[in-house]
DNA sequence: AAAATTTGTCTATTGATATAGACAACTATA
DNA sequence: TATAGTTGTCTATATCAATAGACAAATTTT
């Protein structure tokens, strides 16, 4: 498996450095599992052998994997693993932050990091089912699992039934609860789409991730059980931390 | 809407180029449908100035586009969208591929690429809950929706149960019509686990893809009613012009 | 017809990326 | 205690990426 996986080739003249293409590879060797945590990589020679490649390119993935806190270098000794294997994050029917990553992350939590009313754009509007312009509650989210951002969500809810809904989130931490103080005590996920795209200026600050990494984003509504639209949210995860399992609903 | 989306900055010395960098986003915002089709793309220089760089990186990256058939230049006109949105891919419980994407493409098909007899790895064999080593199918094959390439998978399937399912694929092109044969007139989607990363040289090839770009991955298992595995699948999907629609099961 | 706008081409310069080779520093092992 | 294997540092050179400016070529507007 170790070979299939590392094998893999790299562009030249692509736009996106050797370096960077090697450390992404790298990355996703130690995502799916090629690495156990401690493992000792690869000498760089031998990295700079099977990547066709000078091995102080090499260095300058392994020195970006270091910086990121991907790896440890040690002198004479080797370069070795640290991070762990990715969360998988379920999405279903009840799709709920917290209780989906319990068992994975000891610690789990969900900062509001800005909250506003505005006026609601199309997409929103549709998704809700209410008239173009008229008021929403923006809420702008990060996850975090064991002190590491693994999503950051931007939601939309109606602002004359959820007035206060901000204040409630900051003090609970969670939408579930906060949806609760409203009455709605229950709710499902009616669709979610699912597209992946390079980590913009905002999430790179946002997740903590390098410029050139990939975000998985799913666009989604959630309703009450009688199918009444309440939250609309678009959620950004780093693919490289996060994969999504889509459990039978 | 437009302003939102192309207001994203660039990085530099992330290890991807700023030419990679603009050509990304404004992929990004045609996908999202900032930009109808046959629409005119900001001048150069008004795009220089809004990712703040030189008006010849602003070029680079449009030259590329135009290299990829998105874009296409006319002097002293402007520069055009050529290329369309993504095609939505639905998965549930019940995915099929040409099904899926009916009334999106005319034309869609499954091509065979390729077709092995291999011992299954720990990770094939658990999926379809056979014993390590024993004989598996596995097929290449590659997704098209109107001449374009649109998904790549693998698939691998208990070799002694379904021996003669790569000349049934070849002959129907289609995964659901082969397993008929066997009869396995039903199967439901038990597990889908996504992920995102950057293509490798294989999907470049597979996906006529430029380095650099991204693929949302889906690992599958499907079932009988019974609940008794035949398929498991790993696809690849280019995400800059697919996305995938999770539909309520 | 003239002016304004927009893409296309050219030259030149600077900084980041990649290659090449040599050797130092450190660790583990024979 | 050598020796082999590994990471760390240095110098030098070539190519790619990005900036800067000028002007040509084509199209649309005035």
């Amino acid at each position: 498996m170790a070979n299939r996986a590392m094998a893999n080739s790299i562009e030249r003249r692509s736009g996106v450095s050797l370096w960077r293409q090697i450390a992404d590879q790298i990355l996703h060797s130690i995502a799916i599992g090629d690495f156990a945590e401690n493992a000792a990589l690869p000498p760089e020679m031998a990295l700079a052998e099977r990547y066709g490649v000078n091995r102080h390119t090499v260095r300058s993935a392994i020195a970006a994997l270091v910086q990121e806190g991907v790896l440890r270098a040690e002198q004479g000794r080797g370069t070795f693993v640290l991070s762990r294997k990715r969360l998988s994050y379920p999405i279903g029917r009840r799709t709920r932050f917290s209780a989906g990553l319990q068992g994975q992350a000891s610690e789990r939590r969900s900062v509001l990091l800005e909250a506003t009313v505005e006026p609601a754009s199309r997409r929103v509007a549709d998704a809700l089912k209410l008239a173009r312009g008229s008021d929403v509650i923006r809420l702008e989210a990060r996850g975090e699992a064991d002190g590491q951002s693994v999503s950051r969500a931007t939601s939309w809810f109606e602002a004359r039934r959820f007035a206060g809904i901000d204040a409630a989130m900051a003090e609970t931490g969670s939408i579930t609860a906060s949806l609760e103080r409203f009455g709605v005590n229950d709710y499902l996920r009616q669709s979610t789409v699912l597209s992946a795209r390079h980590a913009d200026a905002a999430d790179l600050a946002d997740l903590d991730l390098r410029p050139g990494a990939i975000v998985l984003v799913t666009v989604a509504v959630n309703v009450t059980p009688d199918g009444q639209p309440i939250q609309f949210a678009e959620t950004r995860f780093p693919a490289e931390r996060v994969e999504l399992k889509l459990s039978a609903l």
